[in-house]
DNA sequence: GTCTTTCAACTAACCAGATAGTTAGCAACT
DNA sequence: AGTTGCTAACTATCTGGTTAGTTGAAAGAC
């Protein structure tokens, strides 16, 4: 046969990735993909249906990928943190494509439930280490997630202007900066000093 | 005067905030702005020269009131977190417009002074603060206004699939959060129960 | 071994509708 | 009569999506 169909898609999927998490769903441009992909724009068609369909198959191999990759530690939260951090910081698309999804793909299609069991899952362990007294309970446990995961997003979902404020950090800081901030929240409750 | 010159850039820039906020600078028609103001598409470009543009006055527009009306208080940064969740509360397309600003205005553009300036003057409001004593020293100044920033704007930045663990929440139960977390931030070091 | 049929992979050219931006002129108030 | 606000119609271009046809490897026929 002339061509690899699997080599094609993957170079597409690859190519779509990039474009997607350049430029958004409505930025991105079909041709310009299947320019980068040395492909032919029909076989974006005949291979993914449409563009938003091309979208959902790269951003569900990104979840699939991504949730393979962090399992959860409910023991240790600030590391957890650390280790998400991480995943952000070598695979910087990937938050890109997650906040393109959230504006313009999440009202107009059902949930993922991969990413929906996922989180279930990893609140439930937190709940069980709860009870085990292994973290703090002065959060609910799909609340202390929640704080998890922002945090360890924090620096990518920060506004532009303030990278000025922080031209001196490196990535160790950055990441010591979450996982310190994770420490504190599920440090035992004590006196406050003022704010 | 046929009409009130005033009036309609004001109802163009609302209904281009509406637009903007739910399709972003990409997926956001002129048209449709032009409808919703009703106004004529012309004078989009009478008045603001372009979509771009638009979108500029638009956000421009949305940082000073925001600047104008949430002032820090670094003393009770809890209480400050708090008072930008209920901003974002208010407001909801403030924080889309923000981020469709960093995904798709921010790289072709120079940051915006006011922005800078004024998260500057916060960092230093919270370093002066921290020489008094006021607030913990844990984190550097810029790295607790960052942490504070991202904690207030948690619920809106988090993914669409974890709404379905979070249902039950109310408004003053995520408020709520966004506060004991920044609180726990500012608490003292101490003995820290696991993670 | 070579001829031929088949079929998946691929391509170039095309299309219809959408879209940002323009223009020429009208309407009303001073 | 001039100026300002406004309008409807228009255009050039772009863009997602389609289609008719080509290529080339391989499998079966003889």
């Amino acid at each position: 046969m002339a061509g690899d169909a699997q080599a094609t898609q993957k170079r597409l999927i690859e190519a779509a990735a990039q474009e997607f998490a350049a430029y958004g769903i409505a930025g991105a441009r079909v041709d310009r993909i299947a320019l980068v992909a040395k492909a032919n724009k029909a076989q974006i068609y005949h291979y993914f249906g449409s563009k938003d369909q091309l979208f959902d198959a790269v951003f569900n191999e990104l979840v699939a990928t991504t949730l393979r990759e962090v399992p959860i530690d409910p023991a240790d939260l600030p590391e957890y943190a650390g280790r998400l951090f991480d995943g952000f910081e070598r695979r910087p698309e990937v938050q890109r494509l997650a906040t393109w999804y959230r504006l313009e793909r999440a009202d107009s299609q059902v949930p993922l439930d991969s990413v929906v069991q996922a989180n279930r899952g990893k609140v439930l362990a937190i709940e069980q280490a709860q009870r085990e007294g292994l973290v703090t309970d002065r959060f609910a446990a799909a609340d202390l997630l929640a704080l998890v995961l922002t945090l360890a997003a924090m620096w990518t979902s920060i506004t532009p202007e303030y990278h000025v404020l922080i031209e001196g950090h490196t990535s160790e800081h950055r990441r010591h900066v979450v996982t310190e901030a994770v420490a504190a929240l599920v440090a035992v409750r004590d006196t406050v000093a003022g704010g």
